[in-house]
DNA sequence: CCTTAATCGAGACGGTACGTCGTGTCTTTAT
DNA sequence: ATAAAGACACGACGTACCGTCTCGATTAAGG
């Protein structure tokens, strides 16, 4: 399919992004586990130390693979001027990536748990390598903005708290190894998190 | 240390004891990926045939240890007579398995993402095998006898927001890779779960 | 086939019988390296510890179920007045039981070497065990039936040229892996052994 | 003893030496059974994947190693304008390699009656893969060579005459475990064949 | 007829070697 | 200088077979 004029011979970023695209598609078809250095390096028809070179290990490839091809969060934060609205969409946001690569990929990259950590930790709005002071910047604006039209305090809010909406999406996605409906978001916005804003604000 | 008598020769239920011992050693030491089936037919003073006899892979093997060494959830429902007393007891029931083999097992075992899921599907009370329909018995329990009290309405209840404290812990233990303090209880009880019971009951 | 009765169990002779003819046929279907003890139990309807309770290893199995089934050499030297007659008819003799094992299951016996030595010691008549004294009985009462009739004189004959016959054969056999033709034996006697045994005389 | 520089990393025909001379030494030192792949392997510090990248079992390795080791046979075939003389050489020729390798060898090796047929079919002068055509090249050419010199008459000769010394030695060294002697050497040729082929030239 | 010692049947166990496979390193040749 | 090709070092996996041991069931033999 990807005929490849012999004689031709690909370097830099050609050739990193077959590789990534290859780890990719090994990765979405067979899983982590079967997917091997090997297959990686033939499916993008080049060798393992090519790999090597660029990618300590197995684990930084497939972080690689995962970070440019697991479809991106949007990075523009939703300032509708109402809380509500924002958080809609914000979450509609997280989960479109998910919903875009589909229940079947999902469960293949979720049935290996090594690639749990590796997704989680590729949004990056949300966490941020563990580093838990930039935790959740994305909801933190857009609590922030709420703030500024008066629709909340802010101090009354704990990391925790703030932090729920993701904690309950990732438990679903785990649990449930799909993209969580449009129905779940409605409901964790409008019978759990702003039910519980309200009750944490008086 | 395990002196064992030259001559006898350890069969069925004995054998696999030490067995799944040394298994669960083994992980909690040097994780998943260094223990190999051969350090812990070693450790169980037998060998590899005897591993392969009764699980067919590693994988089964470390389920198998974890089952049987991950301290077992306590199966008591608490009955307090108030709601926040029982809340209280139970979800400080979940953690003490893990308060137990301490935050060094912990991540041992979590480093290893291959692990989480044994973990987490084997807290039966909580989650059973996907199968939603029995999930969160165990608060359940709790919440029922608290309608009994007339506390709450147990109607006006989702399973999301019943399954809350533990998608909340849960995230919390990935996260931090150890059991969280009892703050954090008191805080996903006073802060949050009661609270949001009582927006909801309006 | 073999059927029998649920209840009665085997022992003794009868067993070990059943346990050396079962040993038989899988040497001769698969040869020496594919039978297993377990294999040759497993067809006795009986188990590996009764085999090891009679013989203290495969080797020594093998050993009697060959010494038990190879089809035995005539143990009557021939005496017909004749030495050429005689040779003739020892010579067939020795032959006569691996024409009756066949052509195929030589093959399976000899093609492996570990067989070998086992079915040459195990001709009792030709060589026994190595001890080179009591080499070629059978042969020797030929000879002396033979000077006895004037027909030559053994003081001139050695060891050698006695066993030369039985070296030819067995070379052919290792080599050809089939029972030695007719032709060849009367070749080995007439234009061979005998023009020899002539030179030798003068 | 076998310093090597580390850093320099030994490939193709210098790795496959170094593993055929220790499969060879294992050989000799402990036998077949006792030589393992990974001792092999251990020994000429490599390890057991570069042994089956390149022989796909034990036996073939053996096989190579002893093809490789076995001291050859002498290729030059004796004229010396006599046949006797050419066939004392030649003989002698065959059993010096055996001589070299010594008795110890030789029983360590022919024990084990797996290497037996190796051995045999790795003396390609005298046999060659059992196609009977090429058999005897070396003999052939010494009567040959007599036959030119009006000392024998070649179209007398049999193909089973022709290997007549061949088949000797062979069955000697089989049942006894060691070279054979001169004298019997000059026992084969002066007692044995010459007298055999004068009385056949009658 | 009943007890006892020996053997059988069944199968687990201890031990060792085999052959495979995957990761990550290194060498050689070609571009 | 880097790509391409592939061998190498290391080490774990899972399998197979040998020979030992355990335990309960059965049977021959003796009191």
């Amino acid at each position: 399919m990807n005929e490849q004029k012999k004689g031709t011979r690909r370097r830099g970023e050609i050739l990193e992004d077959a590789i990534l695209l290859a780890a990719w598609e090994e990765l979405s078809e067979t899983g982590y586990t079967n997917m091997t250095m090997e297959s990686v390096a033939m499916r993008a028809r080049t060798n393992k130390a090519v790999l090597y070179r660029r990618w300590n290990n197995k684990t930084e490839l497939v972080m690689a693979a995962l970070r440019k091809h697991l479809p991106k969060i949007k990075n523009d934060i939703p300032n509708t001027g109402d809380l509500r609205s924002d958080l809609y969409a914000y979450l509609h946001g997280l989960m479109e990536p998910l919903k875009l690569i589909g229940t079947q990929t999902i469960r293949g990259l979720l049935m290996e748990p090594m690639v749990w950590r590796i997704i989680i930790s590729s949004m990056p709005q949300v966490i941020e390598k563990r580093s838990e002071n930039k935790l959740m910047t994305g909801m933190m604006e857009i609590l922030k903005n709420a703030e500024l039209r008066g629709e909340i305090k802010l101090e009354k809010l704990t990391p925790r708290i703030i932090s729920l909406p993701w904690a309950i999406i990732q438990y679903e996605v785990i649990t449930k190894l799909e993209p969580i409906s449009d129905e779940a978001i409605a409901e964790i916005v409008d019978d759990i998190f702003i039910p519980l804003l309200r009750a944490t604000q008086q």
